[in-house]
DNA sequence: GTTAACGTTTACGTAAACGTCAATGTGGGT
DNA sequence: ACCCACATTGACGTTTACGTAAACGTTAAC
């Protein structure tokens, strides 16, 4: 099978894919400080190469920080997060483990399924808010897209 | 307009509104400790009644508690989470009190939409695997269903 | 040649959200 | 009268995800 090991959502441009990116770029990209960058890989999330002491960062190690950016908006723990990114990893020559891997993702779809049941039902009450905030406004004759 | 000020999602069995409930009830429901719950409080979330020292709560403190745990499971700050309720507290007498709640209301709305995007490209890759490794599993003859 | 902008490691500090005692009170059953 | 389950208020401890400062090296500009 031999699927992209590196996860990427939309293929960043394939010409990009030799690009080399600074702690400070991949920073500003993503809104964190180099600090934070330098901490995911102290927890063994990003291991960039190294040119004598500075950090040297791929196109794929921009990919997993976008990847783990995202996971945080989700909510998820780094730890977890850095579980979910090795299931791209692991071996999948094994049956069993192509057998647990299925099994972990199921998993999580389930997680991210029911994280979706909250996020609609919340979206659902804050509209609502919003119909009866607007009719409200409209009935005094005020607009409610002014300002 | 005088909407109901307390949220729910789908009112809670409409007899059981007289119901109170102990601390350890409300925290074995939500799979929580009192230790929680009195942090809540601390925190101005929940005020329930009190009989002497001990804790009262009413329909409306536990529709709060899921509430405020609903947004944690989405990645909520407990300070975001109290301004979020207060949204359904503050006055709606003034025309411009309806705008800025309109205002905030449909920022929000936002925010969750964009999380929603998040959590569906997630669901989309991790679907992905699946089938792939669904796929590879039929391919060599072993049936995916099976522990 | 020094200032500026970037990089490095080491180490201590911090905010959020509780956990975990300890000491104490209270109400009900036997 | 005694035990047990549950409640209370402090107060200190813990985990997570970084922030912040110190002390230092490297490259480019002026």
């Amino acid at each position: 099978m031999s699927v992209a090991v590196t996860p990427s959502a939309k293929s960043p441009a394939p010409r990009d894919t030799q690009r080399i990116y600074s702690i400070a770029e991949l920073a500003r990209e993503f809104a964190v400080t180099p600090r934070t960058i330098r901490f995911y890989e102290d927890e063994g999330l990003i291991k960039p190469r190294r040119q004598g002491t500075q950090r040297l960062y791929s196109a794929g190690d921009r990919a997993r920080l976008g990847w783990i950016r995202r996971g945080q908006r989700l909510g998820f723990k780094l730890a977890e997060i850095h579980e979910l990114l090795d299931l791209y990893q692991v071996d999948r020559t094994g049956v069993q483990q192509l057998r647990e891997l299925l099994r972990r993702s199921r998993s999580h779809v389930a997680d991210l399924e029911a994280k979706r049941r909250d996020l609609d039902a919340q979206i659902a009450e804050f509209k609502e808010v919003e119909a009866q905030v607007e009719a409200e406004l409209k009935q005094r004759g005020a607009d409610p897209e002014s300002d």
